[in-house]
DNA sequence: GATAAGATACCAACCGGTTGGTATTAACAA
DNA sequence: TTGTTAATACCAACCGGTTGGTATCTTATC
């Protein structure tokens, strides 16, 4: 076990720290009004620190939009609604897991590249394209289990394919939050998502159920 | 007819100008990003005229809020997708208005008072009820042809209803314009419509249709 | 002792906001 | 018609605090 030091936030932590901490305050504030202070302080170490780890506030931008990537492929993949035999259980799992992570706090459950991606879409293309990766890549772990409900239940589907679909996923997720910021309300998420999955249960051609009861 | 000054931008008008700017500079930069400089040197005021008609940077944000309501309402009643006499022609024609609506630039079609909402939900109260109120209001003005299609159409919905389904609308287009940011490319955004079309179509029991040709 | 990790002190530019003033217009009285 | 008053609209210069970023130094680890 490392010897630790007299400080209280141990060495060589400090990286993660400042990812921890601009991870939840860019979700709360947004990126552009938070500040580099900000993040020091919430991380409990100073400027030199943080110019030491990111050569820039944008490379943090980047940098935690690739921790986000990270952290949360790490927590679909061990998620629960994966265990599930047929692969049509699994899609519709995914919603009933997206939908129980709705919680009375907002900045808690809502997507931060999406927030990154809104707002630095257009002046900072690194950091929308390190959100990008992080949407369409888990977007991509969706796939599978619909390409393969696909082919289970033998549909043929024409206009729209699996991996349209795993698009459509996110951007109902995506919309769901912002309606739940601006009515303040995460029923407002939670109801987007029940139209979802009725979405999914009609292309599938299965019956629609309440799904408040079988999450995950 | 008044008689023009003898300066280019006349008189009166400085606020309009800088509620106009405010729109453009703020969908592209995001609201913290934008300076007031930035938005006095693009309505070609100066600070004194800001500051005249706007008590605070805040106050501007809950102004162009507003603004964008009354912009919009105002496209949206004179839209053509008004027109059809079946009130589910009617809805599946606003899918097909907004789906027309996106342009190959980004910046231009995506929502101010989306990208304002989720920037400013949990720092600016009243900036977010702003754009809270434009999102919902909007939802309303869907709700009398839903529940008339509904109607019409003889069908009982149970877990949903017309002012939910009217919601889910405006989640998905916002959802729609946030992977059209993360992916850099307005198709993302037609595709969550084409989705959001097909689930319509079930709800009513109508058959799928090519919606890429009967555009408003 | 070399290198990474972190602290301290500092800076120039920029930020939202204020100040004191001027130009224009409308209302009204003489 | 002219003069007065008041309110609105706008401008140029300025202010103090904050910002992202840097230079320099100390400490821990291999």
């Amino acid at each position: 076990m490392p010897r630790p030091t007299k400080h209280a936030p141990e060495r060589g932590d400090a990286r993660t720290r400042l990812l921890e901490a601009a991870r939840d305050v860019v979700r709360t504030k947004g990126f552009a009004a938070t500040t580099v202070d900000d993040l020091c302080k919430t991380a409990g170490v100073t400027k030199g620190a943080f110019f030491h780890h990111f050569k820039s506030k944008d490379a943090l931008g980047v940098a935690v939009a690739e921790f986000w990537t990270e952290t949360t492929s790490a927590l679909f993949e061990t998620a629960p609604y994966h265990t599930p035999t047929d692969p049509l259980d699994r899609v519709l799992a995914y919603i009933g897991f997206r939908r129980a992570m709705i919680t009375d706090d907002i900045t808690e459950f809502t997507c931060l590249v999406g927030t990154l991606a809104q707002e630095v879409h257009a002046t900072a293309p690194e950091i929308r394209d390190a959100a990008g990766v992080s949407i369409f890549s888990h977007a991509e772990t969706l796939e599978a289990d619909i390409a393969a409900a696909v082919d289970e239940r033998g549909i043929a589907p024409t206009v729209w394919n699996p991996a349209s679909l795993a698009r459509h996923f996110q951007a109902t997720v995506q919309g769901a939050f912002i309606l739940a910021k601006a009515g303040n309300n995460p029923d407002l998420a939670r109801e987007t998502l029940d139209h979802l999955d009725r979405y999914v249960r009609h292309l599938f051609g299965v019956q629609e159920s309440n799904i408040s009861g079988d999450l995950q």
